[in-house]
DNA sequence: TGATATTGTTTAGTCGGCAAATAAAAGCTG
DNA sequence: CAGCTTTTATTTGCCGACTAAACAATATCA
């Protein structure tokens, strides 16, 4: 139960599995022309275009201020643009672009490559229960 | 099966709980005057003290450059040292500091309370098998 | 109405990561 | 032994992430 060693943590354990799962698809997205973290603003964006930063921001549980840098180079990229929301001076929202719109099943099936990778050889009901206990683990340290 | 919406795969789920722990973590390793990360090495330098950069890199599945930068910020830090190694002049032996050693005890206290806050209402015996379930993803996943 | 919060975004600086190119030392091989 | 290959570490440059501070626009309230 005192595990000394960090070695040993699940938190740990979790960590490696991250870095490995982040790699793979950052290898698959690089083929995009995408970097590590833009393929889930694109998704927030595939489910509703026109969000405001903050609300992204809130969405992908980042600060305001990593998101202005990747916003302009991903508008640089011709992904999406920037435009001021007409009611409120302070807000702009982010909308998609065609090249934007264009890669979306692209990056869903990388996403699904890296899931099948991932996941494999766990039973259905191993991964329902896998679910089960990462929701718990988020509950616990998510700050709702 | 066929998981259309990133938003509800597993690998989607992993990412933002390791978000919350390692955000959870930086707020208690700041006061110790640590990044992320770099508790990571120090752990490795505890089990075996003396270790190459590309030893570490391999522990740390990390790329050597990026190794490069975090030691010499932490020998200025006063945390760790380069030694060249006798008999081979490629390699360079990173060695603990008094400083470095001294942490040791506080760092994994955080480890030992973040580990807790994550997996607190998960009984002993969900935790064997969110263990045995992690582990097999890391087999898939990882670069064996 | 006018002074004071509050909210939304940006700027500057730092850190952990990566890839690609480079350099230096050691190992291998004919 | 000379030449090629491999290993080890560094440099450069970029991206995602953070904090702290600044700035601009809207809300709030006396």
């Amino acid at each position: 139960m005192s595990n000394q060693n960090i070695t040993e943590a699940l938190g740990y354990l979790m960590f490696q599995i991250c870095r490995a799962h982040r790699n793979r698809a950052q290898e698959l997205l690089s083929e995009l022309g995408l970097y590590t973290g833009q393929e889930i603003l694109l998704m927030h964006l595939w489910e509703k275009d026109g969000r405001s930063q903050s609300e992204l921001a809130d969405l992908m549980c980042v600060q305001p201020a990593t998101l202005t840098k990747s916003i302009d180079r991903m508008s640089t990229a011709g992904l999406i643009e920037r435009r001021p929301d007409p009611n409120d001076g302070r807000v702009s929202r982010v909308y998609l672009r065609q090249a934007g719109r264009d890669i979306q099943a692209l990056v869903e099936g990388v996403w699904q490559q890296v899931e099948a990778e991932s996941f494999a050889h766990l039973t259905v009901e191993e991964r329902i229960l896998l679910r089960r206990l990462l929701m718990q683990v988020k509950q616990n340290i998510s700050p709702d």
